[in-house]
Parts: C-alpha cells; structure tokens; sequence
DNA sequence: GCGGGGGCCGTGACCGGTCACGGCCGGGGG
DNA sequence: CCCCCGGCCGTGACCGGTCACGGCCCCCGC
C-alpha cells in the first residue's frame, strides 16, 4: 500500500508525457497516438493511479450524487423504498448516499448537505426551517405536498387511490369494510389512511386500533370480528399487520379471501411470500422513485425552475394478489 | 434560484475581506474579531453561500465515503445489514454510498469506485480480478474469508455458531434434528449453513428443500413431519422460511416450542413481530459492520498496513425468544 | 524611545484534475 | 516553393476552497 496517493503529475512523469496527454490517455479523448495512449494506459496500470474524485469533480462542476432520509431500514416499505430509489438512481449514473433520521433528522441532513447535491425523503421538520438552512440545495420531500417555496415533492395521491381501491372491492362483492388502524402513526401524518379509507365507504365503519407489527394485525381481526362478525373486508395500516390479520384469520378458521377479503398497505414484495398472497395497495415505490428523479433532473438541468414548488402525485394502486 | 453558484470569493469581496477571513469565519477558526465574524455570517445568509464539497474535500484530503454493495434492499436481511452500516457510518461522520448487485456487480463497483475511498459489502467476482481493477481501492468482502492480498474481510465463523446453537438446543431437550434448506442457494456460497449443521448434529439429519418463501417454510415442516414425525427441532434456511414453519405447524395443529422447536438464521428484528417469537441465529449484522468499521479505520489510518490481508471473523449467536 | 508580542487580516501557493489555446511537424494542393 | 491543414502534444490558467506565511497596528515593558 504506497504512502502517498499517486497523482497525474507522477503518470505524466513516469511515462514521460504531459499530464494533458495522460488525461486525453484516460478519457478516450481524441488528439492523442495510439502508441502513446497504450504507453499511458500500461503506467496508469503499473503505478495503480485512480483519479482523485474531488479532482475532478471540481474542475468538471458535474452533479452527481443524492442524498436520501428514510426512518429505517427496519421498515420493509422504506428498505423497498431505498431500493427503487438504487435502482432508478443507478440507471442515471447518480450516486445514492443513505441516511436514517433516528438519531436526528437535522443532524444527518445537516452532515448530508455537505456531500451531496440534493436530498429527497421524508422530512418532519417544519418546511420554512429547512428552506432558510439549506436554501439553494434543491429538497424534495415525499409522500406529503410541499408548501414552502424552493422545497419540492412528490405527493402521495391518497384520496383517488383508496376511494378507487374501495370501489374496485365493492364490485368483487364487498358490502361491510373495517380497518385495522395503527396504534401509534409515525410522525409523518400517516392519517390520511383511515381518513380517506372512511370517506370512500361512505357509511362509518369498523375501525380497530393495534400495534404496528404482524402480532397486532392478528388482534385486530379478531377484535373486529367480535364487535361485528358480518365484515366481509378489511384495510389493515400496512402490509406487516395485514399478514398478521390473515395469519389470524386463518388460525379463527375463517377463509381468506373467500369468507373476508383482507388487503394490506404497501406493496411489499415481501406479500408475494406469503400464502395467500398477499393483496396490498401499493404505494408505488418504484413510480415515487421514478418522478423524484425527474423531478431532480429538471433541477440539475438548470433551466427555468419557477420559484415556487415542483410537486407530482403518484396515486397509490392495488395490486391484486390472492388475500382479496 | 440563482444561475451561478456564489463562491467564497463573492462573499469576501461582498463583506469587504480576503477569501482567508470568510474561511476563518464559516469554520470557528481564531485570528478574526468577533464584529468581522458576524459580519462575513451575515453576508454568507444573504447571498445564500454553500461552500463546494469537491473543493473542501480536495484541499483538506480527508477520506469519508464507502461504498456498500449488496444484493438487494428486498432480501430482509440485506436490509437490516445496510441498516447497521448507516449507523455505524452515521456514528463515524462517513457517508455511505450504497449499490446494488442487482445489474451487473462489476459495472456497479466500477461506478462507485470513482465515488468512494473503501468498498464493502458481498463480492462475487473473482478475487484477483477485482484487486486488479482496483489496485489501490480498499475492498472488505463480507461474510467470506479473503484470499487475494489487498482485500480484506470480515467473515462468519458458521462452524462455531451453529455448533454452539446446537449444543444449546441439546441442553434443552433437542433430540432430533431437521433442516429446512433452500433450494437456489444464492451465489455467495450460502452452503456451509448445512454442511455445518449435520456436521455439528453428528448424525445425519433429515433435510428437506424448498423454495426461499415463507410458503417455502410451511412446506418445509409438512414434508419435514411426513418423513420422521418425531422430529423435535428444526433449523430453516433463514427467517423468512423459519416464519413459514411455524405458520404451517400450526396450521397442522402442533405446538411450537413445545413439541417442535423451530429456529431461523438471520436474525430479523422482523422475527420479534410475529407470534411466537422467532428463535433465530443472528448473523450480527450491527457486529460485522463494526468490524468492518474497524479495519476501514485502520486502512484509513494509513499507518503500517501489511500488505496481506486484514480479516476479524464474527460468530453467529442466537437470540432466543419465543420460538426454540 | 525602542523592541517584542499578540490580535487581526491578506497574499501566494497548492490540492489534482480539466479546459482553452498555441506550437511543432509532416504532407498535399496551388 | 509556399501555405495551409490536420495530427499530436505541451503550457498556463482555472475550478473553489485551505494552508503557511508575512505584514500591519497597537499596547506593554524596560
């Protein structure tokens, strides 16, 4: 392991050129002999040299990297969510650098702003707060609208998606829905579920409340079914408390989805796993993924970015498994 | 949005000081009056000044992000170990940068070697070829040991942590044996899980394959049960499969840990969710991310560094709950 | 009155690349 | 024979910060 970085300078040296030709050598540039470039490449290879990133990103002022804040890495929807986020990410040569906001959201985005371009996920702390901090750092918070200008997002379209949802099982036969809510809603405003959930059935339905876990989704049903034993569908908080609410379906003998339709929140792929499959109304990680990025581009690309707020919407979507 | 971004330049010759001052204001440094301080901060507000990363980093030539390669954010434990990484990272002010294997491994570590100062994660290439590519490049292989000098590893002592769960499991009664495996090892050579098994069981030991599923695990403990029925403790590929065996046992009415012990290998934080709570051999994912810590330090360090390779091994151990 | 030290600030070089430009040389056309 | 052009290569400036050093001024002590 040498001491000391080998630098363009030692390459151009060792094979007697100048640094320019090394660089024409490296990047395939034009204006440079075969003999020669071969010449480079073959010191490049002897003297182990890599270019020195901070180098080069300096002189080439090219943007290349974006932060993303999850919760956890523990919660399936957000390690699903880092992974549409690798994903589409990787396809636009973007790095992807993580951090998790448990110890300290504006810790972790404050040692973020330094490394990277932009910073995208979910963000608790009061918009105008961030603004004033990071101002001209583009920030693109998810799953809720932006109101503060220079802050971006992409929105969770909840309203059509569960009211479409509701209407797509009332024409499977669904006549008495229930929902099993979470206990304690993470910081994000999770309401929206059970409000928007209520809203499309129309009539007040059933609700229960347990904790957020596969145990708690197995209390659920069976708390649900005691206080009214006609549900024939049920909405559980997430995809871990609807496997839970199968799971106890199954153990009351009751059959799923013959007898009572039980559908998840998520879209984890995890439900492809379990039997019945799980049906779930994803939150389209993917798509979130996808117009974040599109979103990012139009601000990377420089143009004309109207003061205020950039936000699009991605409505959430069933996907029809076996559960329902 | 402003076009061009203001440099530490436009902020000294706004606030009527050398570049040198601005610096000594933005970094707490001495040598500057309280009044010119404030002044300098006031002018950094109002003309929205973020000092370039590439620069900074270029002049100070301090080292701070690694690379995680794994496979995908969608295998749980993949999760959970990224999750350890952002922590131990978090607590050690480094960033990661993360990627995954998903399209093309090779293509990944090459875009990411550009980016990062150390690689980490699950490696399949050949050895050699990537210490050729990347001569230089600090490389930490997970879970298998290292061969090739110039890349180092942290690596899981299976041996020791699944004879000790076994003698374990004796002590509690544990007569007969069972695995459930899976069928499509992935490509990381996840074989030793049952070769050490039967080597720690003594005796050969039936051994179903399923697929990597929940359903798989249900599966699993049926076949399991129709070959031998008095088998008393039964070891699953990983979690997942370990939750589907005790979903399917009992489905088939039998009770668990009473008359059948079932554990898991990983270690979920997701087994604490389900009911009972799933016994399973953790891979200490927290533990190799700091040991990987550990030897990136080191590396980083730059002192004497011997030229073979660095390895700390970590035993699996197994967390007892409610399962086994 | 003079030397010395501390507070405060600025200048030039440097980190390791890239870019714009200019020079040299050989060959082909007028 | 001259000129121009293209292939090939090198030089200086620059990206945006930081570091080492030096200068100025004021106050204090002898």
């Amino acid at each position: 392991m040498q001491s000391r970085r080998v630098t363009i300078r030692d390459v151009a040296h060792a094979a007697g050129v100048s640094r320019q030709t090394v660089t024409r050598a490296i990047n395939d540039m034009a204006d440079i002999s075969r003999e020669t470039r071969e010449r480079v490449m073959k010191t490049v290879e002897e003297l182990g040299y890599r270019p020195n990133r901070f180098a080069i990103e300096l002189s080439r002022q090219r943007t290349l990297s974006v932060g993303l804040i999850i919760g956890t890495f523990r919660n399936p929807y957000y390690a699903q969510l880092a992974d549409a986020f690798v994903n589409e990410l990787q396809r636009r040569d973007w790095q992807l650098v993580v951090g998790t906001s448990e110890r300290g959201e504006a810790e972790v985005i404050g040692a973020m702003a330094a490394q990277v371009d932009a910073i995208v996920g979910y963000i608790d702390q009061a918009e105008d707060e961030i603004a004033a901090t990071f101002r001209g750092m583009p920030i693109i918070r998810l799953e809720h609208r932006a109101t503060t200008a220079g802050i971006h997002s992409v929105e969770l379209d909840w309203e059509r998606g569960i009211a479409d949802m509701v209407s797509a099982l009332r024409a499977k036969g669904s006549r008495r829905f229930a929902m099993i809510d979470a206990a304690a809603p993470e910081p994000h405003g999770l309401a929206p579920r059970r409000r928007f959930f209520e809203d499309a059935v129309g009539e007040p339905c059933t609700v229960v409340t347990e904790t957020q876990s596969i145990a708690g989704g197995a209390d659920g049903i069976r708390n649900l079914l005691e206080r009214d034993p006609r549900i024939d569908t049920v909405l559980a908080f997430n995809d871990l408390m609807a496997m839970g609410a199968v799971q106890g379906a199954h153990t009351l003998g009751i059959a799923v989805p013959d007898t009572i339709r039980i559908v998840g929140i998520d879209g984890l792929s995890l439900g492809e796993a379990v039997s019945p499959r799980l049906t779930s109304l994803s939150l389209e990680s993917a798509a979130v993924a996808g117009e974040a990025a599109e979103i990012l581009a139009q601000l990377f690309a420089g143009g004309p970015v109207p003061d205020g707020s950039l936000t699009r919407a991605v409505t959430p979507v069933v996907v029809w498994r076996e559960s329902a």
